[in-house]
DNA sequence: GAAAAAAAATGAACTAGTTTAAGACTTTTA
DNA sequence: TAAAAGTCTTAAACTAGTTCATTTTTTTTC
């Protein structure tokens, strides 16, 4: 099996067991898909097509406010599943941009074969209940620690957990992410720095 | 049957249909829990024993800061599903408060009935696989929403969205909520008000 | 229904983070 | 490899929201 398949089989073999034939008819509903540094996986107003599963690479997810400014809400690295899912469910237009911080590469399914997957193997109805289960474990867990910290905790906490992808990002992108100025984010950098 | 259990049937019944075997089937692994105002249903440390669904009150959802500050996550009214799930799935000491903030009605499923249920009607996956799925979009929706709105906004939003639960609930529950102090919430209502 | 407890209002002094602006440094692109 | 574009730094003036302290009003309890 090549190694894209490989790793999302994997991924989704944390939850479920799959036989070989279901981990073909699965293979056979996913779409491979690339995307160069600093180009659109999906734009606002789009309808979003895939939920994306990331093979290779870095993309930043964020919307833009009334004021124009960005807010990342993750950034995607290898084995992260992304994509706006209120769109995807409801298909409406997003307010979400996801854009390549790196050449990516990235496994989507459509929302058609989403429906047939629990039609042809219903074992999937446990995995994404488990799956969805542990995002919204974690993203309760990361809003409810934040709410009390100062940017400058809430940088630390970032280090600390992401380690790696701090050095892929720029400190713009980071200051979107924390929620707060990049200049503010610069001056909190050579604070914590110079300790 | 009566009226709790035909309200929680009604909330499944959104997703998945049951037969009347399987109704009753689900309805045997509840437990029916009362409790009066200002008590807790669980305190931080303890390990969740149930995830609840309210048939009649209200309760509050909360955790303490290291300055001891409350921050109120959710206000679970008649047909909320609450809880903590990440105590209840990792076994986990939780970090919540859930206190009744009027008399109220609940019916629970303990982490094993949780368990059995799956094997049981397996249908059970795709409900919670579609109410967590849901879960997770209106959470991300809130978060994302509320990032760039000052507290004055953030409250009359709220106001909006949730009319019935305003008049039920304390200015400084409505504080804890909000994320700002009972003070400033003071500020902003007299401010709102002579608007 | 009086006393105690909790919630709400008000105001002054304070702080974390923003805004604006300008210069220095890096990366991208032709 | 030079020019253009984007990113980072620094600093001064500003603002949304906090803190602390006191008084008034409402709710709870016996």
């Amino acid at each position: 099996m090549e190694a894209p398949y490989k790793r999302i089989i994997d991924n989704v073999s944390r939850f479920i067991d799959l036989t070989e034939l279901e981990k073909q008819k699965y293979i056979s509903l996913l779409t491979e898909i690339k995307v160069k540094r600093k180009a659109y996986l999906m734009q606002a107003g789009d309808i979003t097509k895939y939920e994306y599963f990331i093979t290779k690479g870095c993309l930043k997810v964020y919307t833009l406010d009334e004021n124009g400014a960005p807010h990342i809400s993750m950034f995607a690295v290898e084995d992260y599943w992304t994509g706006d899912m209120a769109s995807f469910i409801t298909k409406q237009p997003s307010r979400y941009f996801i854009k390549a911080t790196e050449d990516s590469e990235l496994l989507g399914i459509s929302r058609a074969n989403y429906d047939l997957l629990f039609q042809e193997i219903p074992k999937f109805e446990r995995f994404y209940r488990i799956l969805y289960q542990r995002s919204l474990i974690s993203y309760i867990k990361r809003t409810n620690h934040g709410i009390s910290l100062t940017a400058e905790e809430r940088f630390i906490e970032f280090k600390k957990k992401y380690p790696k992808i701090v050095n892929r990002i720029t400190q713009k992108d980071l200051a979107a992410y924390i929620g707060i100025t990049p200049e503010f984010m610069s001056k909190i950098i050579s604070r914590v720095n110079q300790m």
